[in-house]
DNA sequence: CCCGATTGTCACTGGGTGGTGATTAACAGG
DNA sequence: CCTGTTAATCACCACCCAGTGACAATCGGG
């Protein structure tokens, strides 16, 4: 098993050379929530705690209690940063193409969001995290991550509207729920319900799958 | 006085069965099974440990290593007896329906399946643990599952085949997906991707839409 | 200059964990 | 009745964790 600590950990022994980050408190403000990141994306939220996230950052954990206020408060600004992430990761537009129904739209949105979970390790956690507990720090982060998932769907969604006759909320919770299902079991162990989903041939497969199924829908 | 006898037979600590269990190792080992597979629904893969499950089971945990070699031998158990899930929880005919077309058969295993999930905390644990965690112990008890859940679907496919020109093995792992997310999603916040699962009302909806879905595909 | 406030480090407590060797209690065969 | 075997418990180890109080170093204002 690798260890967080030997991953993140940086050429240490502080007496060395302690004057690389002396009395900058927005620096070790930021070195803490960057190292809490990337634990959390590596590790996953077994192995996230105050002591991991302080080795991470190289700083005393006495620190996160001071300016985070702890754990609870460090998983807080983590979920404020994430409001970021849809302007990094995903295209504010639907990349040239002509989206005249809103199967067309489903479909790229679908796939857009394929895309962006599969590369970003710390969503994904985050969403295995969600299913796996139901403390106060998960539902926050939870309710960050919605919101930001939210403001890009609408961001792209236009005046396209669902057909009638169809439950479009419940449909795409469905389409939601199999996109986020497929893309952690795949991450963890390289398939899913017997499908194997390591090579980029195997993810075609399942995104022409997943379009089948939108357009089986949504025409 | 044979005060170390009434000790011996009191229940003295929370033990669930104070049946006397003195020098009897079949039930000894029942009990930690028990116990292993109570607590691991209960709590999940976090706080599944050693400890936990002898203060469960009311025995020291020395008996866990010499019965079962410590917790892999018990998770490995566990997954031995989930061959026998199938039997319990899943009718093994169609519920005196005919089903003529695969398109019947699979809008009828996927509400059976949704349902099964719905009331075994186990598999619901299971399942989350397969998509966050890839070790050893996971893998196994991940194995026991598809093997277990393959037989089901094989007893009750007859010689239905899916429709030419469908990818039935894509489609197919899509759908679980999406339910095995829903249910999970719905386990612990009670919601998924906006759509509220609490009532039986919000899974009637949610089974309407996967339905549809089913149906868009095989027809 | 001094002194208070800020930044950072250290050391410690209390509790939980996995794991192991030594010990006791009940039984069964001779 | 004694004795060896098995079931079960106890005591202990080293480790990791969260949390806290005390201390050292640095800066900045008066």
């Amino acid at each position: 098993m690798p260890n967080a600590i030997a991953v993140l950990e940086k050429p240490l022994d502080g007496r060395a050379n302690p004057e690389k980050r002396v009395r900058d408190r927005a620096g070790t403000e930021r070195a803490i929530l960057d190292a809490a990141k990337r634990l959390l994306a590596k590790e996953g939220f077994q192995g996230f705690g105050i002591n991991a996230v302080a080795r991470g950052a190289g700083c005393d954990k006495q620190l996160i209690y001071r300016y985070y206020g702890g754990l609870d408060g460090l998983v807080e600004a983590i979920g404020a940063d994430l409001g970021g992430w849809v302007k990094e990761r995903i295209p504010e537009d639907a990349g040239g193409m002509f989206l005249l129904t809103y199967g067309d739209l489903m479909e790229r949105l679908i796939v857009l969001f394929i895309e962006a979970l599969r590369d970003d390790p710390l969503m994904r956690k985050i969403v295995a995290w969600e299913i796996s507990e139901n403390t106060e720090q998960v539902r926050r982060l939870s309710e960050a991550r919605a919101k930001a998932l939210a403001l890009w769907i609408d961001r792209m969604r236009g005046s396209l509207t669902a057909p009638k006759g169809v439950d479009a909320v419940a449909v795409n919770a469905v389409l939601i729920a199999a996109v986020q299902h497929m893309v952690l079991s795949s991450a963890t162990s390289g398939q899913c319900a017997g499908l194997s989903l390591k090579s980029q041939k195997d993810w075609e497969k399942a995104t022409v799958a997943v379009k089948r199924i939108v357009r089986g829908i949504y025409g």
